[in-house]
DNA sequence: ACTGTTATTGCAACTCATTTTCAATAAGCC
DNA sequence: GGCTTATTGAAAATGAGTTGCAATAACAGT
């Protein structure tokens, strides 16, 4: 029972992810993967994507557009991020708003919470500043 | 200068979401108009939709799958929903628990926030009695 | 009611992220 | 090294959403 196989590929993607400082969709990558490792299959990011989300090791949320993006999972602490609709930059948000409203919610309602997905757009500093926003 | 005609699609489009008391898929809300209006295009059903949202009629929100709902904009409340694995209903989360924590990070980092997106996952009670969760 | 302008439509083709299929490959246990 | 099979590469398929364009119909002006 050999279940699961280091693959170089895997490794790659991991890699990739934790020298980037910020989330990545599967596209973005995909194009950093191909530059250390030609041959590498779209279908073997999304596939090693896919496993490395469901052991919990990559988290994964969604762009306004349904891209999904993916970051190394921080294991004491979930982040969300402020999403700037100017350069599109992704600032850290750690403190979730919410462990108190899910509590909340499942002794009014009955409600069994497993999760959430939270997201603010707005505009940077920057972005502000340059456009006069 | 006839900026917006008011077509029998967009009518179609609007009453189906108004008599539907729960959000729908652009893909759902087309199923139920070619019911009424056989020839009605599903490009026609999305670029309604599209315009219904922009002109804040319509609000708009998103699936895990990245796959978009919508549905009738209450003008003095913004919802979210409570969305169960099981069942896909989804329950209104009248009471935004975001108003204050918006100021709070506009003060802190500059931020401009211009919206939000916010769904909470889980099981309601029908599907936790009825699988043991 | 008739006419002309043009916003909107129907249809088909397209895009693009993601998934699937399947034969070929390579991890990892012996 | 050899065997088993999880994983891969490549290509095709999927499916939501978009786009181009000629035909249609809303509606303002007459
Ligand atoms: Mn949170
Ligand atoms: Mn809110
Ligand atoms: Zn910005
Ligand atoms: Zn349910």
């Amino acid at each position: 029972m050999s279940a699961v196989r280091n693959t170089k590929q895997k490794q790659l993607v991991l890699s990739l992810l934790k020298n980037s400082g910020r989330p990545m969709t599967a596209g973005e990558i995909y194009r950093l993967a191909v530059q250390q490792y030609p041959n590498i299959a779209k279908s073997t990011v999304y596939r090693n994507l896919e496993n490395l989300v469901s052991r919990g090791e990559v988290s994964q949320g969604m762009h306004q557009n349904g891209e999904s993006f993916y970051s190394i999972a921080d294991e004491n602490r979930h982040l969300h991020y402020m999403i700037c609709k100017g350069c599109k930059m992704m600032i850290d948000f750690p403190k979730c708003p919410l462990s108190n409203v899910e509590r909340e919610i499942a002794k009014s309602s009955g409600f069994y919470v497993t999760g959430h997905s939270l997201q603010i757009y707005g505009y940077c500093k920057n972005c502000r500043d340059k456009a006069k926003i």
